[in-house]
DNA sequence: TGCCAGGCCCTCTTTAGGGCCTT
């Protein structure tokens, strides 16, 4: 099964902008091969300043807990280590990327990895859904929280399982059985009244 | 006191605006 190789992570973050000086605060992860959760990666980690009670609340990561973390450049050079060569994946990519970018800066590095986007992917696969938050798929699609909703790995296996419930909504929908990374990237790109056609034409193409 | 970013997506669009999402 090549169609389940990747990590799945999640941000805890200060904000929303590393651009304003955001910075991560926790970083959890799942790495999956063949379909199934191998590993995992969590780690709080300190940003060097207090976050606001907003964020405590927000997240229950309160300062007392970040004064005891690592540093950020520690646990990112560890999380650099634990992603390496894997194609990326995230609820909102965009947001995880850009923390992502920021904080492998810090240490000079950079990430080339492919970054698919589960929020993306799951408008066009679950378009019937109240809405696209993680919280809200989790509910619709009975989904059991690990741990507590806005901690990083909990958020990270549950954007795992919702991985998992998009590949087998394609697979008994469009009876497409290899579900390569590339194809679930790019179904989250595509306009929403063109999926039925690709995932169609793409069975098709398989079936050959 | 109250707000902060950014990219995608939809539509009553494209000479634009506003909602969705992430913390």
């Amino acid at each position: 099964m090549e169609n389940c190789n990747l990590v799945i992570l999640d941000f805890e973050t200060s904000g929303l902008s590393p651009a304003l000086g955001d910075r991560a605060i926790e970083i959890g992860a799942v790495k999956i091969r063949n379909g199934q959760v191998i590993e995992t990666f969590q780690s709080l980690m300190d940003p060097g300043f207090k976050v606001s009670h907003f964020i405590q609340d927000y997240t229950g990561i309160t300062n007392q807990m970040l004064a005891k973390a690592p540093p950020c450049e520690v646990v990112m050079e560890q999380f650099s280590k634990f992603i390496s060569g894997q194609p990326l994946a995230a609820h909102k990519a965009s947001f995880d990327s850009r923390f992502l970018d920021a904080e492998l800066n810090r240490l000079g590095r950079a990430h080339t990895e492919r970054f698919a986007c589960t929020m993306l992917t799951a408008r066009r696969v679950f378009p019937a859904a109240p809405d696209h938050k993680l919280g809200t798929l989790v509910d619709y699609l009975g989904i059991n929280l690990s741990g507590h909703a806005h901690r990083a790995l909990a958020d990270a296996e549950a954007a795992g399982e919702l991985w998992f419930r998009m590949l087998a909504e394609i697979r008994t929908t469009f009876r497409l059985q290899s579900i390569p990374f590339d194809l679930m990237q790019r179904l989250g790109r595509i306009p929403k009244n063109a999926v039925p056609a690709f995932l169609a034409e793409q069975a098709k193409q398989r079936a050959r």
